[in-house]
DNA sequence: CTAATCGGTACCGGATTAGTACTATTTTCG
DNA sequence: CGAAAATAGTACTAATCCGGTACCGATTAG
């Protein structure tokens, strides 16, 4: 499945609203409720994306926040690694095992590197600019009313 | 991130140990044994891998597991696909929600099936025969003595 | 008939995540 | 100068989900 962190969700939804915006500040609150989110997490999350150079911030009032670069050169690899921390696609594949358990094992099969990089290609050929284009030509009705086959039959899984 | 779930990792451990067997049966628990992993667990990824078509059981004594095509037809988006609940990357694009609660913003921003199709796009480009090959030209050492800082700069996070 | 092996279900413990609450700091505006 | 508005930071809680285990049934070879 392939799955993806709830606040990168929302990091994706936040900074396509920015760049929406087209450089007009937003306050964390303007954001949450136009896109119907939990302002604590927004905030949150928001505040993560400044740390990481994404965003610029303007404290005080009439403040906000606004896209630290243009929306072309900012890439779904870089939101999607920054709001989720950075790192790889399986645990054996990060830090935390210095030696790893299944060393040998591992070793004979060292592919995840392979598929993390073909991963991280697809995502970084993605601009915040495309996404932020509403509809454009999306090939699939993703919410259709009979989800299940439409979308098993089109969006094949990951 | 993007992670995978532990079992979409032994399932590619497995089809690879199954793709290097060359066709020779191996029961579940020579398979546990060979990559250490814990046999009920394995024997669980073998059963859906099964199920799902990727392979052919064999009941009874003497019997085991043999993949259902040649390695080379097999890609890794297959396999992370069967073996991790199919679909895609994020909650609100699965099936789960009939209406979307926040369905007019992800109107707003259909940007998954973009996203999901480039993933699903490049994991299938890579087949289990290449997965299977040692560590042929294997351009990064992933447990490396200094992991902290090589695999950072090398392999860069999705 | 017996042993080996796959097939399926149900269940538990632990880790991780989503979300909340509270407080401090900075800046604008009256 | 003071109040209000907004971001910044931290600590905590509740709920979900995942990995793992146990158990039993079904099937086949010898």
């Amino acid at each position: 499945m392939i799955r993806i962190t709830r606040e990168a969700d929302y990091g994706i939804l936040l900074m396509t609203a920015l760049a929406q915006a087209q450089g007009q500040p937003c306050s964390a609150a303007a954001l949450a409720r136009q896109r119907r989110l939990p302002l604590p997490m927004v905030s949150k999350i928001l505040k993560t994306l400044t740390r990481a150079g994404l965003l610029n911030s303007q404290r005080g009032a009439q403040g906000g926040y606004v896209l630290a670069q243009p929306a072309a050169e900012i890439s779904a690899a870089d939101i999607i690694s920054v709001v989720e921390g950075p790192i790889a696609i399986t645990a054996c594949s990060d830090e935390s095992h210095d030696r790893c358990a299944r060393q040998e094992d591992c070793e004979v099969s060292g592919h995840w590197p392979r598929i993390n990089l073909a991963i991280h290609t697809a995502l970084q050929s993605i601009s915040l600019e495309e996404l932020s284009q509403p509809l454009a030509p999306r090939p699939v009705r993703f919410h259709s009313p009979s989800r299940a086959t439409t979308v098993r039959a089109v969006d094949r899984p990951v």
